[in-house]
DNA sequence: CTTGACCTTCCAGTAACTGCAAGCTTACAT
DNA sequence: ATGTAAGCTTGCAGTTACTGGAAGGTCAAG
């Protein structure tokens, strides 16, 4: 299997393939005789993997964690489940963020009457700082 | 006033102030005989504006249009409320996501048992897929 | 035989800094 | 006066996770 067909299979870009490999995400790929990389469906699978843990979040550098928990039949579900609670923390603790940033926003929002009048509490906020 | 002082003033690093001149967020400081940026009691107000729109996630590039809009006397509110509003609604997606990520990352972690066993649901449903 | 769709490599760019190195200048203690 | 430490200058490299593009080899169809 051709890189391109790999890409559609397992929904990681091509380019996006030689990068992990060139990054040492995933081994270098078996080449066929005309140089081509060449991809087996365990390959797709892994690629699915990357994906999957990608899409939840997971920075590149925890998927190579999780790839060798993966490939590693000796580990413990506990050291698994560590390193996805860790990373919970790690998203809710961005939801906070963003969420105080949100409330933020919508109260300088509501109180400029954002009409043809140039006077914003927005830019004045910003201008005074978070207190005033 | 030298670069630290207006750092430790504005709360941004030195480095960043320079980084925020070299892209041109801020304009060129004036020099002193011996080469030094010097800056104004107002440079320092604009890089406090510039540390609170950030605090509050607007980009870089966010921040220049905001910077215009609040040297612009003509502007009127409605030109800065706009932008608030998109950037919440920007806000308000990334918390979705987030949530929902949360929310996959939990009902993982709730199958794991997490002990010495090998078995474990959040590496089988990373190599199946989302939906199984 | 040519066209077009693949594939290869490598280089550059993105966002927003941060770190480091080499080399001034300034301030202070001895 | 001198040593040295802090602070300033510049510029280049590294970070994260790709993405785009150029230049060129390969393959299948008409």
């Amino acid at each position: 299997m051709n890189i391109g067909e790999a890409a559609s299979e397992s929904g990681v870009p091509a380019k996006t393939i030689r990068y992990y490999e060139s990054i040492g995400l995933i081994p270098p790929a078996v080449r066929a005789e005309n140089g081509y990389r060449n991809y087996s469906p365990f390959d797709i699978k892994t690629l699915k993997f990357i994906q999957h843990a990608r899409r939840l979040g997971f920075s590149v550098k925890d998927v190579g964690g999780l790839l060798e928990l993966w490939r590693d039949k000796s580990r413990t579900s506990a050291d698994v489940k560590a390193l996805a609670l860790k990373h919970i923390s790690d998203v809710e603790k961005r939801i906070a963020e963003l969420q105080s940033i949100r409330n933020t926003l919508i109260d300088l929002t509501d109180r400029c009457h954002g009409d043809d009048r140039p006077d914003c509490p927005i830019l004045e906020d910003l201008a005074a700082g978070p207190d005033g």
